[in-house]
DNA sequence: TCTGGGGTCCTAGGACCC
DNA sequence: TCTGGGGTCCTAGGACCC
């Protein structure tokens, strides 16, 4: 809690369609949807005119396509939102070392520590936020230069005030909550607006009369610790009464490493089950390798047929990445998981994370032992290459170079041809032509940058 | 044509220890 | 010879977030 309202909290609107809009001329205007092209998958994002039909993130793609039968429907591509995300964090470092960010379109700003912190303190309570408000708009503007992209951007003197304004300002806007008007702000809101009450918790407060944030804030804290649990009993509390003192945390290390495949067709194979653990904790102890780190507990994740979850874990005596002991390890509690009806789901993880990899350990036990061994045989770190697959493989929204049409990208495929659209994110609305699905001038290729900008 | 994938934090019970 | 009382670790599950 401050007397300025210098932390910020930064939120691209509908990211990974936004991106994909700017990407793709064709698709600016119309909705889009990005997500999970399966029959099991689910809506990541919508863009806005999606929106429209009542389409929102984590909807079965089946009833968003049911909703919106005209809207182009695109597998993600990480690597392009990576980037711009990069651009855009690149941007916020700008205005502050303290960047805390929260997924790759999310992120806090601590004003305080940058170098507007000064002219902040200087024009105090009074003053500051029509500075911020000037700090704020510059960077919207510069994200939308460098990126194409549009930001909502909140402004307050705590975390939580800052996330609650920049929903507030969505889509591409600005809100600033005056410090001294949270719980003015914040009284008439439904429950639900604060983060961290979720469907249960919401469930529990309406049961008992308590619809808004004002009523929370009546309720006495025994009371909705009774209800709640002590730790989000008490938070939600402190919430309501807009109290909020939480730093600014950058670089903050992640606590866990996990890779999980839903399958198209459930699983009932138990040998079939134990071969796919073992891709996934391969994937897993990539993962791991690429971070170099290791961790201590190896966590199997089953999802039966009817949706049922459970976890199984074993903690080993010292953190490791070997491949083949994280993977004995979660073949080993696979086994012991009653599977039949079938599996809809796998996943390996492994927490307890320590900060070092098999290679320092190799180099460690060399040094100490100055022993002329064999050298340990060397453990792959890359992404698995993928063998060439008989028929290949486009998904929609995948870009593509043709070797004489230049680049653009899968709008669809299917009986063994392939349609693609020739164009760039700078350039005009571009053709649409059809090929062979295993036509050799055509391959995939990285994402193009946004803008000229863009570019490192 | 029901319900992704990658995370974080909290709770609760039992084991174990002093 | 009617059952203390913490503390920590491990395991499993659940709520929640993007």
């Amino acid at each position: 809690m401050r007397s300025v309202p210098s932390i910020i909290h930064l939120d691209m609107d509908a990211f990974f369609a936004a991106v994909e809009q700017a990407a793709k001329p064709s698709l600016r205007g119309k909705p889009v949807v990005v997500g999970g092209l399966g029959g099991r998958g689910v809506v990541s994002t919508a863009s806005y005119e999606a929106r429209k039909f009542g389409v929102h993130s984590a909807m079965p793609m089946a009833q968003a396509r049911r909703l919106c039968p005209n809207a182009a429907f695109l597998t993600g591509r990480f690597g392009a939102y990576r980037q711009v995300s990069e651009t855009v964090m690149g941007l916020l470092r700008e205005l502050s070392p303290l960047v805390e960010p929260l997924s790759l379109d999310e992120a806090f700003v601590d004003l305080e520590a940058g170098p507007y912190g000064p002219a902040l303190a200087a024009a105090g309570a009074a003053g500051a936020p029509e500075l911020v408000v000037a700090i704020a708009e510059d960077l919207r503007a510069d994200i939308l230069r460098r990126t194409g992209l549009t930001a909502s951007v909140g402004a307050a003197g705590s975390k939580l005030m800052a996330k609650i304004a920049s929903e507030q300002a969505k889509p591409d806007g600005f809100v600033l909550v005056g410090v001294g008007t949270e719980r003015a702000v914040l009284g008439p809101m439904p429950v639900r607006a604060l983060p961290g009450v979720g469907p249960a918790t919401e469930q529990v407060l309406h049961r008992v009369g308590v619809m808004t944030v004002a009523d929370l804030a009546e309720t006495g804290e025994t009371e909705l610790v009774q209800l709640l649990g002590k730790a989000h009993g008490a938070g939600v509390h402190q919430m309501a009464v807009g109290f909020d003192s939480r730093p600014v945390v950058p670089d903050r290390d992640a606590k866990s490493v996990s890779v999980e495949d839903t399958f198209e067709v459930d699983l009932a194979d138990r040998d079939r089950i134990l071969h796919e653990v073992e891709v996934l904790a391969a994937r897993c102890v990539a993962r791991l390798h690429a971070a170099g780190r290791s961790g201590r507990t190896v966590v199997l994740k089953v999802r039966r047929f009817d949706f049922s979850t459970l976890t199984r874990s074993e903690t080993l005596r010292g953190p490791t990445d070997d491949a083949a002991v994280i993977s004995e390890t979660a073949r080993r509690l696979a086994l012991a998981v009653n599977t039949t009806g079938g599996v809809r789901l796998l996943g390996v993880g492994v927490s307890q994370l320590a900060d070092f990899s098999q290679e320092d350990l190799f180099a460690q036990s060399a040094r100490e032992t100055a022993l002329p061994e064999e050298p340990a045989p060397v453990v792959e770190e890359a992404e698995p290459v993928a063998p060439v697959p008989a028929v290949r493989h486009w998904r929609p929204g995948q870009d593509v170079t043709h070797a004489e049409l230049g680049p653009g990208w899968v709008q669809g495929s299917g009986v063994g041809r392939v349609t693609v659209r020739f164009e760039t994110p700078g350039g005009p609305v571009g053709r649409v032509r059809t090929f062979s699905v295993d036509d050799p001038e055509l391959v995939a290729s990285e994402p193009l940058p946004l803008t000229e900008w863009q570019r490192q």
